[in-house]
DNA sequence: ATAATAATAGTAATCATTATTGTTAATTGC
DNA sequence: GCAATTAACAATAATGATTACTATTATTAT
């Protein structure tokens, strides 16, 4: 990965906030420095980051991608009703925490990524839906 | 709601397996037994099932959503390799668990679903990109 | 500086999912 | 039971997020 003043932009915008941004929201604040970038190049970059461990990716159901420059372990909360994204550290039974301090949990979804253990041993394979 | 011999069918097919399939998937089996039924019926259904709480989603960075009819809290392994989405219950210091038996544990995400406390208290607002 | 090639803008394409529309089928009231 | 009501449906178009392509530009190594 060669050095581009355009990535480090991207990179800048996403860790200038701490609200996990969509492209969208990366892709207008990069250009009130960078007015001329494309939308594709931010998508771009965002992707060779996050596989660069310099961002992180989290994934909800509801729309799109939102990034986090904040590569350390936390969990996230999703606002259903204003899609906000915000970070929490120290879970351990969290849901009760959380209602605690005045939010609503509804779900508490964790997602585990790696290599099952017969990937661990092998190479290629199917898609798990066979 | 009311009766539907192909929602059914559908609820069925997501309860048939534990693969935690994805909507074409799902499409494929019903249409072993419903073989007129449309794509656009196994989304919608899949989603009305869903906010009616008879199944769970799984959002994952690995492409399309998949379905699980197991509604109990627990979390899901996904094999970056493979594909393959697999449950995982009783989860407490679980990286260190699976890697005991076998799994690559690359990362652990964690999304929690609710309310703000802005938005527990108020109705309407923003996306929390602002 | 020049050659090699990664990065980019602009745009087209893709993929999963959702919306629309006319039709069919399940429920409701009589 | 039978018409009226409306959810559910098939077929298809549309959407929205993301990725791929192609010609051009910028970065880095020699």
């Amino acid at each position: 990965m060669r050095h581009s003043k355009k990535r480090e932009a991207i990179l800048d915008a996403v860790r200038s906030t701490r609200s996990h941004p969509d492209a969208e929201w990366v892709y207008g604040k990069v250009r009130e420095t960078v007015p001329g970038i494309s939308l594709g190049t931010v998508y771009r970059n965002l992707r060779e980051l996050d596989a660069n461990g310099e961002l992180t990716t989290v994934e909800t159901d509801m729309g799109s991608m939102r990034f986090d420059a904040d590569t350390s372990p936390h969990a996230h909360f999703v606002c259903r009703e204003c899609g906000s994204v915000s970070d929490l550290f120290g879970y351990g039974d969290i849901a009760d925490k959380l209602r605690h301090v005045g939010y609503e949990v509804d779900e508490v979804k964790t997602v585990i990524y790696g290599k099952c253990p017969d990937c661990a041993r092998k190479r290629g394979g199917d898609n798990g839906l066979s």
